[in-house]
DNA sequence: CGGAATCCATCGGGATACTG
DNA sequence: CAGTATCCCGATGGATTCCG
């Protein structure tokens, strides 16, 4: 008999939280959040690269996945803090175990990778 | 003074090892070989949705991040396994962690999408 | 200051067809 | 069976300009 589908992209829980924190700049913004709230132009100078376009998008993103706090303080100039749910915060002890894993086998990782390309150039 | 960027791409550990599990198919590919080696056809046919080339070129990655291992059988037909190698395995659970993360807390993060889209439509 | 809007180059990824 | 090769389109993301 023919094997039928049982593995799904809809149905992996693990791939719905991988779209929520593995964009390009999200784990960035977390970091720049994890010691309180901060104000957009302090992350912009804060996070090495980033562009405001992908700043206000990935916040935005996190935002709306309940993940961060937006203050706005319509004094002039205006005033906007970022800072983590408690949602948000909950994922931390989470990034620290994918950091810490990271920190052990990375390594290995860019020796299986120099291995791999020098057999296939 | 002037705040200087402490935050980088290049430097956050985490970056990099959401690289190497965070593509569209990449754990849904680790699944497929978490109860062991597997043939090609059949991780095609048991992930719903996957086409080969996006299946050749996940594995691919994984096996140039030393994440599986590729044991070709030159017999006609040609039989290709894949598996995981213990370096994979080490990823196990830490997508366990995130899965139960995502069980525990998605709901809230649905929630939260609601919410937001309700107030800008 | 904290964005929004626009333009544009690049890239991921699907469908299809062909090969050892 | 297990791929490779092409074409093609929509999404991603950078640079720039404008607005409250």
């Amino acid at each position: 008999m023919g094997t039928k589908p049982d593995i799904s992209l809809e149905a992996c829980t693990y791939s719905h939280v991988l779209e929520i924190i593995s964009n390009k700049w999200t784990a960035l913004a977390i970091y720049a959040m994890e010691t309180g709230p901060i104000r957009y132009g302090e992350m912009m100078r804060r996070i090495e690269g980033i562009s405001q376009k992908m700043l206000t998008q990935t916040l935005k993103q996190l935002e709306r996945n309940g993940i961060v706090n937006r203050k706005l303080t319509p004094s002039v100039p205006p005033t906007t803090e970022y800072s983590l749910t408690p949602l948000g915060e909950s994922l931390l002890p989470l990034m620290t175990a994918l950091k810490l894993w990271a920190e052990d086998h990375l390594d290995s990782v860019k020796q299986a990778r120099m291995h791999y390309d020098n057999l296939k150039p």
